[in-house]
DNA sequence: AGGAATTTGTGCGTATGTATC
DNA sequence: AGATACATACGCACAAATTCC
């Protein structure tokens, strides 16, 4: 009969402090006990707990202050560590913000690629504005087993902050089709492209910590007024 | 007056084996000596070499492997190291190719942003297709310092990988902004839009891995024919 | 097939440097 | 200036994976 190895004691206290910032018993900016305290109460020498910070750093959840201490970053920092792309105006900038137009749970649409668990998924539409300016509406499928229910007063206007806070994992991954597109039937007035014209089209699938996929988008985002921008490594 | 800190080992460390790869005497597979060897030649510890040696797996550069050894990764890998974004075919895949049009020393264009320390760049025009198709027309300045001259007979498919091989320095971030904008008029025949028509648009400004931008480049791709992908994460 | 040798991985404890408070 | 706290560096012991004989 083959045992399961047992982890290395870094990654356990890794996760386990991951666990107590997901759960929110570690909130934002935080300063965690010194490191040979911890290390003390954890039963590890201190080379191994800083291994487990290094790692919880690297994941942008820890910012490690030489002389001051470690601190739990867990802010809704929309260039920090969500900000797989954005949209920008084309001459770069702008304040981003978002409305949540309607939030349903129903069969996700076939066209979707294969993701998650649960045959449903919450639908949930947005549209996307910057410096007040409608530049994008938005479709995110997440998967129905992740959440029971998904009320749009939940909603703040970063959703991937309430993946984290709410519901407990959080966006690792993702892929991006870059494209073009007719704009949907539901585009809300005041979104500038009507109905079947096209505008640039981002088609992204998003997995959690585990590599499991959880959300499947689609954005469709005016090129006249917004740009898609990708900062990589 | 003030000194400058001297760096600590392990950095000095890292970049010493990534100057050796660079500079290719150490090639694609090789086996570094062990461990312990190896720290002792270089008169370190074995846990500050392990430390530089980690680094370097970060950056892909290398492959650890228990038991075994740590093993030169430098491989023209086109959706590894090099793979900040690609264009793929609307169903997925495609194989890549690049063709090289032209090749130019010329001062760098007015609406490029600013980067690199000289008023010329070398101006590298190609065709890329998937799977023979052409789907994609590309002009890249690459700024004059950083090479006295650009023969199209040393480009192959793979841009970044001549960096690194011939000219010592290699891509470690960039930023791509994506849009819409006309085809310009230099498009060979063969490329679907014609000029003038309506194409996705790339814009990347890339930097070297101290942080120079020392890159700019335009991308124009046939929505019909192909997709900008971004992986991240 | 199997065991010994080799090599990297994990973990500990400690000493010293350096930034912050 | 002193105390606190993180950063670097060293050396060692043992575990685990691989390779060699």
């Amino acid at each position: 009969m083959s045992t399961r190895p047992t982890p290395p004691k870094y990654l356990t206290a890794a996760e386990f402090l991951i666990r107590e910032i997901a759960a929110g018993r570690l909130s934002d900016g935080e300063r965690l006990s010194p490191e040979r305290d911890m290390a003390a109460e954890m039963g590890l020498a201190v080379g191994t707990l800083r291994r487990a910070l290094a790692d919880l750093e690297g994941k942008g959840l820890l910012e490690r202050v030489q002389g001051s201490g470690n601190y739990i970053r867990n802010s809704p920092d929309i260039t920090g560590l969500y900000g797989f792309f954005r949209l920008e105006r084309p001459d770069g900038g702008g304040v981003p913000t978002a409305e949540t137009l309607s939030v349903a749970l129903l069969p996700k649409p076939a066209h979707a690629p294969d993701f998650g668990a649960d045959r449903n998924g919450h639908r949930i539409r947005r549209l996307r504005r910057l410096d007040g300016i409608p530049v994008a509406i938005e479709e995110i499928w997440l998967d129905g087993a992740r959440a029971r229910e998904v009320r749009q007063a939940d909603l703040s206007d970063s959703l991937y902050l309430f993946y984290r806070k709410s519901l407990g994992f959080w966006i690792a991954r993702t892929e991006d089709r870059v494209g073009l597109a007719p704009v949907p039937g539901w585009a809300p007035t005041g979104f500038a492209p009507a109905p079947g014209a096209t505008a640039g089209h981002v088609a992204r699938l998003a997995q959690d910590q585990d590599g499991q996929a959880v959300e499947f988008s689609e954005t469709w985002f005016d090129p006249a007024t917004a740009r898609y921008v990708a900062r990589q490594r």
